[in-house]
This record gives C-alpha cells, structure tokens and sequence, in this order.
DNA sequence: CGATATGTATCCATATTAGTCACATATATG
DNA sequence: CATATATGTGACTAATATGGATACATATCG
C-alpha cells in the first residue's frame, strides 16, 4: 500500500493544531506512530511544495509554510505526487492492433475527467478544517466522558 | 505501479471489439504486448466480478459476460480492487494524542467524498464508450492515410 | 482420442514501501 | 565559543507488491 498522504495530511493537520509551535520531528513521529526518520523525509517533499517549513537546531522543527485554510487536501496530494501512481497505464501495448495502438489516447482522455473530478473533490477540504473536525470530535468526546 | 486496471480495461475492450467471437488468452496478451498467464489472472477476476466468461476447450476463449453497454470503467474499478489501494491509512497513529486518534475517521469522512466522485466519474464511461472511440481514432487513421 | 485452451500453483526478478542507523550541517543558548 | 538539539539526507534492511515465466491438471471441441 501507500500511506503517504495519510500521514502527511497527518502531519499538516497536527501542525495546525500546534498553533505556531514548531514541532520536532520526534513529536509527530510519535502521534503518527512510525519514526522520525520517515517524518523528516515527508517534510522535505512538503516544504519542496511549499507547506510547510523546517528550523534547524535547537528549539526548532516544523511550521506551516502557510495559513491552514490555503492548504487543502489537493495541495497534500500534489505535494506527495500521488496523481501519477493512481491511474498508471502498461508500456506497449501493441502497435499492429487497433485496441492496442489507441487504448492509451482513449483510456487517457477518459481518466483526465475522473482526475479532474478527484481533484475538485480533494480541493474543497483544508487543513483548517480538518484540524476543525478533529477538535469538534475532542469536544465531543469531553461531554461524552461527564 | 499497477497497470491492472488499465490492463483490465484494455481487455474488455479489446473483447468488444471481437464481436462475440471468444479470444484466447495469447491473443489478448499479443494486444496488450504481456503473457497469457496474466491475461488469465486477470481474466478470473474480471469473471469472478461477472463481466467476463470463459470457454475452455478448442475454440474456446474469453467473452463479454454482458453487453458492453452496460459494462462501466467503476465495474472494472472495483472488480479490480483498486479503491482500497489509492487511499491507504496508516495502521496505528498514537491514542494517546488528539490527532492520533481522530484522524482516521476525519479523513476517513473526506475520503468517501472523493471516492464518490471518483466512483461518478468512472461509471460514465462504458467499455461499448471506449470501443467506438477506439473504432473513430481508426476512421480517422484511415482518412489520413489516403 | 488428440488438439486446444483455461485455471491455478509455483517460482523468480524487480520495484516499492517503511523502518533503522549514521552523520554532516545548522541553530539556539548558556 | 562550546554544547545540546534538530534537520536533511544517504545507506542499508525487511517485507510486500508486481509482473513475467513454466508447468500441469482440467475441460471442451471435433
């Protein structure tokens, strides 16, 4: 599998929810449960998209690059390059039969609408919001346990 | 990668375009430029799903298990599997934090949305769809070609 | 019966994914 | 300045996924 946009919609959500506060690569390792390492290496490719930003040394760690209400789930999407493994096609199919010499142009036109609408759909949630429902759920949790 | 879904939808196809005429598996596989063997894999899960059967024997052969009309890019999605591959969770975030133990079910919320996009967009292209686009890219070769 | 073709098990090479260690580099602080 | 802290990245490993290949029991047609 590909966990990859989980934990980086993860990783954006619980820096919002940090409110400001760099966070350590260790401390979101430990709420996503893996190690830092793969933090780290998640949010080069975040900051690469322009998400988030990274201090060095003491006192450092990760921030939001930007307001969380500008970061949508599309942005995370793009960012881990997940549209490309998705609708993968096979190489050559063969160029003597008619299905075979235009599949790719035909399944391509076809799968850029399913994209398109996928990415429609990932737009309309922000990080914000995300961060937003994880704090109604906590809320609702705290009355629940009266 | 995985170009199961694109292979399957290639198969289908390429049944389509044979008229009711069974196809072996080598023959497919010389169309999608691959082996019998995966043909056939893929073949058992696309029958299994009932869009395809199978005659063994001496002139036997793959066909269309039901009108092409009727075959839609979601049947082959979901005969496929490939929903629960594209947005994969990470196993056990942390309980013991407010993110850890939301996350899931926040993005779990989010991801139906575009699943059902995605899903709406799939299920407008029928494989009768991709074999007349196929048969017009043709005419048009032909055109050119005088 | 013989030829043909599926269905499936097994094996292999390669790629992907996540986890782990190591370490150079950068930064804050005493 | 020295030290502690933390990032960024390379290297290695283990587990799993993927596609390709061989083999063969089973089914079907003529």
């Amino acid at each position: 599998m590909n966990t990859r946009f989980a934990v980086a919609v993860h990783i954006l959500t619980f820096l919002e929810t940090q409110a400001g506060l760099p966070a350590t690569s260790e401390l979101i390792a430990s709420s996503v449960n893996t190690n830092p390492t793969l933090i780290r290496r998640l949010l080069s490719q975040l900051a690469q998209a322009g998400l988030t930003t990274s201090r060095m040394g003491s006192g450092g760690g990760a921030l939001l690059a930007r307001s969380a209400e500008t970061i949508s789930l599309l942005d995370v999407w793009r960012a881990m390059d997940e549209a490309r493994e998705v609708f993968a096609m096979h190489e050559a199919p063969n160029p003597m039969c008619p299905v075979g010499r235009n599949i790719k142009r035909t399944l391509g036109l076809r799968i850029a609408g399913v994209q398109a609408a996928m990415d429609a759909e990932l737009a309309r949630t922000t990080i914000a919001a995300m961060a937003h429902d994880i704090s109604s759920d906590e809320q609702a949790r705290m009355a629940a346990a009266v």
